[in-house]
DNA sequence: TCGTAGATTTTCT
DNA sequence: GAAAATCTACGAC
């Protein structure tokens, strides 16, 4: 039914993987059921030259370690009482990932509710932020280092892409230059792409 | 509908 | 001890 994607698919600059990732599925296989989205918005974050990243200036701690490994590795970072999922990207030893900021549910509707506490009123209020969805699948810090090719977190191929909007960053405050940098990539008219626009 | 304050925990200084 | 790639509730209009 999902077939894990193709390792060599994250061996790719993050700006493009970025861009490359809107459209493809998310799949979480859990004991109790199986959730699917569909990645609908993403964020690059350029390692050593980019200031809004952890990992600016090649800073290398227990935190950012992960983003140094493998390309595909999963980097889940905790924000107030949040989950963030990252894609590693680049390569080997060059600290870049891409973050996931939302998703449109596409199986698992009902378990998602569950995850999210049953207190959401519009679907689109599910997954529409990278907080909001890391709750709604169910992924946690415990997935810091998984690897997005393999079960039961993996990506897989998705639909042909609609078209794709860039636009700036969200979130990341006074980091100079780097907010004006358009690495944020999300489906044009998309209503689960998060709302927070400046 | 819009803007603001508070939550709460890991990581780093 | 402070800050952080956020979310939600709540009050004003």
């Amino acid at each position: 039914m999902y077939e894990t994607i193709d390792p060599s698919f994250f061996n790719a600059p993050v700006i493009e993987l970025a861009r490359n990732l809107v459209g493809k599925y998310i799949v979480h296989e859990r004991a109790d059921g199986l959730l699917v989205v569909r990645i609908v918005e993403t964020e690059a974050y350029h390692g050593p030259e980019d200031r809004a990243a952890h990992s600016f200036g090649n800073r290398r701690t227990k935190r950012t370690e992960v983003m140094f490994g493998e390309p595909g590795a999963v980097y889940t970072y905790q924000m107030h009482t949040h989950v963030l999922m990252n894609v590693v990207g680049a390569k080997e030893g060059v600290p870049h990932a891409v973050l996931i900021r939302a998703g449109e549910p596409i199986e698992g509707l009902e378990l998602m509710q569950e995850n999210r506490g049953n207190h959401i009123k519009k679907v689109s209020d599910l997954t529409n932020g990278p907080g909001k969805l890391s709750k709604a699948l169910g992924v946690t810090m415990d997935y810091y280092g998984h690897h997005w090719t393999e079960k039961p977190l993996y990506i897989a191929e998705g639909l042909p892409q609609a078209e794709i909007e860039a636009g700036l960053r969200v979130g990341i405050g006074n980091t100079g230059e780097a907010v004006h940098y358009p690495w944020r990539f999300f489906e044009k008219d998309n209503p689960f792409v998060s709302k927070y626009r400046k």
